[in-house]
DNA sequence: GACCAGGTCCTTG
DNA sequence: CAAGGACATGGT
């Protein structure tokens, strides 16, 4: 990777850090955002709530309870999220994995980062975006979160690495703190949400950041 | 009505 | 490999 990223991620990082401090995210427990990072796919966070308390209602906001639920059911709890067919299909898929390869998601906790995320990306429906953010929110390891934000903040700023490369760029580049890992992607979509459309950022993220 | 949302998979060229 | 379409509801 070149030297002009990885000075460019620095800066990137460092002016959100000035520009949003800390910032609450994705609270809850370790079910609950493997769920959500499902049914977050594509779509808004505020659906997605309105899914997740759908779920809980019905007491299906647990990996256990979704293994053995009817599809019909997660289906009309997660209407509200889109893509509902095929996220009721992902979330029994994730719920399968989980209680076929580990029995509970307790005994994932002691399993290293890089077998996990292997078994997530092994879950049809699971790509390194969702792995990702289960492995970083979910089970709190240092694995840096690349989604179409992040992508297009970075190529606004000039780099010009492929997303498969952003990953490992972020990641020699932030410290060893995995709290510090959450907060940076946090920045990201709060960021990105808020200057950078789909077509243009309205204004350079360094002249929004260091201006 | 058009356009987009914290993706992923499958098919084509 | 890159590009395009499918999946679907809800908000602006």
């Amino acid at each position: 990777m070149s030297v002009y990223s990885s000075v460019k991620v620095r800066q990137i990082v460092r002016s959100l850090v000035g520009h949003y401090g800390e910032i609450a995210w994705w609270p809850g427990n370790t079910d609950v955002v493997m769920i959500g990072a499902i049914l977050t796919q594509q779509t808004r966070w505020e659906n997605v709530e309105r899914g997740l308390y759908e779920l809980k209602r019905r007491g299906l906001n647990t990996m256990h309870s979704l293994s053995s639920a009817k599809k019909a059911d997660i289906e009309d709890a997660i209407r509200c999220t889109g893509f509902f067919r095929i996220k009721a299909e992902r979330l029994q898929s994730l719920a399968a994995h989980v209680m076929e390869s580990y029995g509970s998601v307790e005994q994932m906790c002691p399993i290293p980062t890089e077998i996990l995320r292997t078994g997530l990306l092994s879950v049809k429906g699971i790509g390194e975006e969702t792995a990702d953010s289960i492995l970083c929110f979910g089970f709190l390891r240092t694995s840096f979160v690349i989604d179409a934000y992040t992508e297009r903040i970075v190529r606004c700023a000039g780099v010009k690495e492929k997303r498969k490369e952003l990953k490992p760029l972020f990641e020699s580049i932030l410290p060893g703190d995995q709290k510090v890992y959450r907060q940076t992607h946090a920045h990201m979509v709060e960021y990105a949400k808020e200057y950078c459309g789909k077509k243009r950022c309205s204004e350079c993220i360094l002249v929004n950041l260091n201006g």
